[in-house]
This record gives structure tokens, sequence and C-alpha cells, in this order.
DNA sequence: CAAGTTACGCTACGAACCGTATCGGAAACG
DNA sequence: CGTTTCCGATACGGTTCGTAGCGTAACTTG
């Protein structure tokens, strides 16, 4: 995921590939090493065998080097049909959880994040590159949800409809980052299903009236 | 809250609390104006109208600095009674997130949970100074709504027990945090509203099997 | 009051990092 | 081929870090 997409051809020698992948790698592994705060970019560049020029030709700064060694982490989250919504909400709960607890994404997801709130174009990467993603996912467990009858269909109103989407998707993420990152908790199947049960409970209580 | 507790009275001068206090200060209005990668010790010290090294007598660097400033914040937050045990809930999430949607809050707090995940003594601060305090919250408000009869008293379990407080903790805590600083939405009453619906009636229901 | 102790503001300093510029050479295009 | 673009290396001024030394201010003890 280099910064400037090159569109479709250019003339001349293009961006070597190899260099982005060693980047990304060393960035990310030099965010669990140091963390955010003691990260140079010098020591990246030294990390991946590359020249500082070169890494700045791709970025402008520390910031978006984070932001996209961090973003394509979440690449990863599919949501797996596991055969009914507790499953499947259970299913999403532990591999985001998993995701979160492996060294490297938590300190780099926090450090994103953190940075972002004095940034609002670091924010606006975030919410594209990883809160739409992760939306999806929302979306596509409630199609399933409803194809199997479990869920009803869309409200008529489309913004309640989106509210609730919204709702959800905060009340899961926020969760299990909460556990995660802050009690410092582990997001094991037990507490997965505990929390599934209470929010699926919630819902079909809350659609009933 | 200076470093070292002054005991019981030392000889020779002591620490002026007008630098200390102005330290503080000046930590959390930088933070505001600049965010935590800007922010620079010197800055600090000139805005306070202190000498450098009289801040580094005190905090050795700028993470000390800044997780002192940050936790004081959360000496605020308390549970009023708010009639109902809906109510109670909806009143603290609109006191935590107006705290979160404080300029100077958001941008402190993320700032220290990220330098967190590679600082277990940060760590340890942090879980002392501002979970730790939060939890307080949960128990003060069941014990309310078991007063009302809102809430069954506690279970036989008192494992069992915990855990279920720690779930409700997350999840309310995550919600929130996760609306306001990684969806980046406000938390309105409506919002709260609808929130604390889908979790009470998830108790409700998981509390009657 | 005098002596001792500690904090203060100020200045200066080496080290590290930032982000930019410049250069010769290498690799892909037409 | 020649052109274009990228690469690695080196150098640079500017900023921040954290420490040290100094003379002075404030407070405690005898």
């Amino acid at each position: 995921m280099p910064s400037p997409a090159p569109s479709p051809r250019r003339a001349g020698r293009p961006r070597s590939t190899e260099a982005d992948a060693a980047i990304m790698d060393a960035t990310r592994e030099a965010l669990v090493d140091v963390g955010w705060s003691k990260l140079t970019v010098g020591h990246v560049a030294a990390r991946a065998g590359v020249a500082k020029t070169t890494l700045y030709r791709r970025w402008s700064n520390k910031g978006e080097l984070v932001v996209h060694a961090v973003a394509s982490l979440f690449d990863e989250l599919e949501l797996p049909d596991c055969g009914s919504l507790q499953a499947d909400v259970e299913c999403v709960v532990l591999a985001f959880a998993d995701l979160l607890q492996r060294p490297g994404t938590n300190a780099s997801l926090m450090a994103v994040v953190a940075e972002s709130t004095h940034d609002p174009v670091l924010r606006e990467h975030i919410r594209n590159a990883i809160v739409e993603r992760q939306k999806r996912l929302v979306l596509q467990g409630r199609e399933r949800a409803q194809a199997r009858g479990e869920l009803p269909p869309d409200a008529a109103d489309p913004e309640e409809d989106a509210r609730l989407v919204d709702l959800i998707f905060d009340v899961i993420a926020g969760a299990v980052v909460h556990r995660t990152l802050v009690s410092a908790e582990p997001v094991d199947p037990e507490w997965a299903s505990r929390f599934t049960t209470l929010i699926l409970h919630g819902l079909a209580a809350a659609a009933s009236r």
C-alpha cells in the first residue's frame, strides 16, 4: 500500500515493492520494541535496510508512516460463517481480540488513535482504513442473521437503521478494545460468550417493542 | 500531586506548590494545543513561567509529566442519584462522555494509554488512577438498583459476580470511549438512552435464565 | 542571628533526531 | 539507445532532550 498509487504505469524506474514491505515490517517491529514515542524514522530506515530518504519519499512524517503500517493489519479481518448469529458474533469478537492481543497491534493502534486526536487528516485515515472496514462486518453479520430469520428486516427509517448499526459497532468494538487495552484482561471464549449473550438479548428485547 | 511526597518536613527550601500547579496547568493546556507528540518539555516550562530544570526535578521525562497531569482529571467523576437504574446509567454515560469530549482529556488519555502499552509501571498507574475509580461507579450503581429492587441481589458465587461487574464496566466505558475517540461521533442524550436501553434489556434477559 | 540545607532561575552544553538538499549511480521505460 | 525516475549515501541547519554548573532565594536547625 504505497502512498501515491502508481496510477496506470509511469515512465522510469518504479518504486521498489521490496522496500515498501521492508519498511512496513520494520515499522511494526520497531513499534513493538520501543513504542511510538521512542520510534525514530532513522531507526526504522536502518532496520529496513533502506536509506532515510527512500522512506521520506513515501511518507512525509512519522504519523503517516505508522498509520499505513497499522491500517494494513486490519486487512485480514473477515467474518466467517459460524452457523448462527450468536456464533458469528463470538467468532468476530475472538478474531478481533486475537488481532489486538498480538504484541504489535495494540501498541500501534493506540498510538495512532492517540495521535489522531490532534490531526484531522489522520482521523480521516483511520475512519477509512479501520472503522469503515470493521463496520462492514456488522452489516454483513446482520444480513446473514436476517436471512436466517434471527433478526427482523431493516427498519423502515434508514437513518434509524444506520444509528442502530453504529451503536452495535461501538458496543462490540469498544468493549473488546477496552477489555484488552485498558482493563488489560484477556478476551477468552468464556468472556466472548457472556458478552455476546448480553448484547443479543438486549437487541432482541429492544426490538420487540 | 508532587512526585516524591515530602514526608514530614525536610530541611531547606520546600518545593513551590505554585510551581507544581502551574506546571500541571501548562501541561494540560499544551496538550490541548499541540498534542502529545509535539509537546516539548521546554515549551511547558516556558508556559508555566518556570525553569526547565525545575520541571525535571519533579518528573524525569515527558511521560511521567503527562501521566500525573491526566490522572488528576478523573477525580471529578461521581455518580449522582438520578432516581432509577436507567437514569443512573444515562447520567454516568453522559458525564463520562462529557469528560472525554473536553478538548484536553481525550488527547491526554489516549496518549497515556498508548504509552502504557510499553511501560508496565505506567499501566499500573492507569489501573489505579482511572480504571479502579470508574469500576467503583458500577458497583455503586448496582447497589442502588438492588435497593430499589431493579436488580437481583449478588449472585451466590462471588467470582461469577465479579466477572459480571467487569463485563458491564468494559461494555459501558468501552462503548463511550470508542464512539468518542474512534468513531468520533458525539455522545448525546439520545445515544445514551439508546445504549442504556440496550444493555439493561440485555442484563434483564440474561438474568432471567 | 548564623550556619546549613534545599529549591530556584539562568545559561550553557553534547547528543540525538528531524526533515531537506544534493549527488552519482542503478533500473525500468520508449 | 536516451529519458525518466528511483535508490543509497552524505551532509546540513534547526529543534529538542536531559544534564551540569552557577549564584541566589527560602526555609530549618542550633
